[in-house]
DNA sequence: CGTGGCCCCTGTGGGC
DNA sequence: TGCCCACAGGGGCCAC
């Protein structure tokens, strides 16, 4: 489901939450966390059960939520994960994988009808902070000089790296399409290749589409839902992403779709040669 | 070692 | 109207 706009987006949702104690956890399908060893009591305690929720942080697609004593649980939504706010006692949807009940008569369920999220937990921010060192530079600020650097040494084309988070951290389908389009690059450009001026629209295009798609309420995804459960409303309108064989909003040319490292890609042959 | 290909899984929307 | 299947925001792992 999300990109990093809906992840902000989300995150941003659940900051109200920091200083609420949660006070049980409910694992309702333990193989959506990685990692799980030691007993039950080392589990709660991992998913920061009884302490109180501390810090919100997002690098890339990723969102980690903070407990006392530096516990961190990482989330990765996937392409249908979810987190939502819910009165307890509230019914339960299908998918629900893993509650947090919280002290205020609330919960935080992590719902992933297609499990391809997961939760990892990480017993200090240090940890954390390897792992995310892992990842490439946050797209939301990424920078010509860390787009280049990412380039360099590589054969592949320049939508491949955009994709691979280890590369850039952020960047999905949608937005690579449209920060490509918006640059004027074609995707199966390899990425080497790109010129001074490319790198920097390219850069530029990034932090705009990103940023747009946060000012947005990150509702620029079909079925996406915030925490409240509710879809967004400000709807933004994609210049290339499903718009293949409609015509280019630059040019009046047909956008072709075509597939590249195994996802639809949309561009307009015209406006990037 | 870098890279492309395959697969994981469920829901849904569009075509027939 | 209803059924079926192609396809979907991601990313780990495996052979080359």
């Amino acid at each position: 489901m999300p990109e990093l706009p809906e992840v902000e987006t989300i995150r941003r949702g659940l900051v109200p939450l920091i200083g609420t104690t949660i006070e049980s956890v409910e694992i309702r399908r333990s193989d959506v966390i990685n990692g799980l060893i030691g007993s039950r009591h080392s589990h709660q305690k991992g998913l920061l059960a009884g302490t109180a929720i501390v810090g919100l942080h997002r690098h890339g697609k990723q969102l980690a939520i903070e407990g006392k004593l530096g516990r961190v649980v990482l989330v990765q939504l996937g392409m249908s994960g979810q987190l939502l706010v819910e009165q307890i006692g509230a019914a339960m949807t299908a998918h629900s994988h893993v509650v947090w009940n919280l002290a205020d008569g609330r919960r935080l369920t992590f719902r992933d009808p297609r499990r391809f999220g997961g939760i990892t937990l990480h017993d200090s921010l240090k940890s954390l902070r390897e792992a995310w060192a892992n990842l490439g530079p946050d797209a939301l600020e990424i920078t010509e000089a860390q787009l280049r650097k990412a380039c360099t040494g590589t054969r592949r084309s320049i939508k491949a790296v955009l994709l691979d988070q280890n590369a850039i951290a952020g960047v999905g389908n949608i937005y690579a399409d449209e920060s490509l389009f918006r640059s004027g690059v074609r995707p199966t450009r390899r990425a080497h290749r790109l010129n001074e001026r490319q790198f920097l629209q390219l850069a530029d295009a990034i932090r705009e589409v990103l940023n747009a798609g946060v000012e947005g309420g990150g509702s620029t995804l079909r079925d996406y839902v915030g925490v409240d459960g509710r879809s967004g409303s400000a709807q933004e309108s994609h210049r290339v992403y499903g718009r293949g064989g409609l015509p280019c909003v630059q040019c009046g040319g047909a956008l072709r779709k075509t597939v590249v490292t195994q996802r639809t890609t949309v561009y307009c042959p015209g406006c990037q040669p």
